[in-house]
DNA sequence: AACATTAACTAACAAGTGTTAGTTTTTTTG
DNA sequence: CAAAAAAACTAACACTTGTTAGTTAATGTT
């Protein structure tokens, strides 16, 4: 385990207090004052507020990415590769809940790499609806809107982060199991 | 049908514009371009930029708690309870789209009434806990986590403003329909 | 026509915004 | 210890923020 530099310590305390009030309304005062320095002197690590953003959200979307091509190399079946897809992000959720935060309510304050971003997500939600229709299709899962089976899951998934923390210290495979009970049995055929 | 005030038509546009960019990006001026007028003549109907957030949000978040009075105080059973409550998302997210989307992102940026927000908030999830587990006792829901099932449904029926407008004309009842059959079928005994 | 109301305008202010320049202090390294 | 690098500082900039004051134009009502 390397030391955080200084300006991943500043990358996140950033998304913690992105998380609390969002980006437009947390100041570079904001973010010194809690890393009790001056604002000026975050510039000597980062180079402007938008990069800290784009650090944060960036390196989570590759995250999502990433994991969802290893689940759809695999040689798996629908249902199991829902169950990867509630593990992935039950990961994420529990170790970067902060940096999943500012991807949910601030992705729209990207600029230069919004586009990208969008690509991602756009990327990784026609993944997940491929999975669900060929689980249709091969009647691994029940016949349901497949739209509004993945904007289901997807909302419970994303929205993960929210309530995490309030469950105090969650057994990451127990949560992976809740869920996947009620997100998936109800659809099992 | 009244005719809507000049009042209501700018905290109207205010919601359209915090929901793609959020309450602390959206400046007067923003707002007063997007009505064909001057900042400063906004302030001849409403009284503060707060004061807008307050009324889309706090109208909202009522709404949502006469609709669960309305449940609650109904002759019915656990599984009918949960149909109704999926109906009044559904139908709140259907016509009060923006309103909702600064209900579920901006609700930390209000100031006095934050605390009665968060008030009615809490109570509305304490009766849908209640809904759920004296469902399980009574054996008409599957025995699962109460706070997961409870927040798995959450999470999607606050999510409903961000997709019902991708999916184009969205029948009320159609849609109410595809989420039971998802979000209830999968835990009903 | 006279009045009252509603709704717009211009001009400005005080505070806050992200960021830069230049300098000094602290820490690390040879 | 001396040199280099890292990290902090003060001061200021150009611009944007919500909001107020005072005034003018448009609309509706006797």
């Amino acid at each position: 385990m390397k030391k955080e530099t200084r300006k991943q310590e500043i990358v996140r305390i950033a998304a913690k207090l992105f998380k609390s009030k969002g980006y437009s309304a947390v100041t570079m005062r904001d973010l010194a004052t809690a890393m009790g320095i001056k604002a000026a002197s975050l510039y000597n690590h980062i180079d402007s507020k938008q990069a800290i953003l784009q650090d944060i959200i960036i390196d989570i979307a590759e995250d999502f990415t990433s994991g969802m091509q290893t689940i759809i190399v695999g040689n798996t079946n629908s249902i199991e590769r829902l169950e990867q897809i509630i593990q992935l992000h039950v990961r994420i959720a529990v170790d970067s809940a902060d940096n999943l935060a500012a991807l949910n309510s601030d992705w729209m304050h990207l600029e230069n790499k919004l586009e990208y971003y969008l690509k991602l997500r756009q990327d990784y939600e026609n993944n997940f609806r491929k999975i669900i229709e060929t689980g249709i299709l091969n009647r691994e899962i029940a016949s349901v809107d497949p739209d509004v089976l993945m904007f289901s899951m997807l909302s419970t998934l994303r929205s993960l982060y929210l309530w995490i923390p309030k469950k105090g210290d969650v057994k990451l495979d127990e949560l992976s199991y809740s869920l996947s009970q009620i997100l998936i049995s109800g659809i099992n055929i």
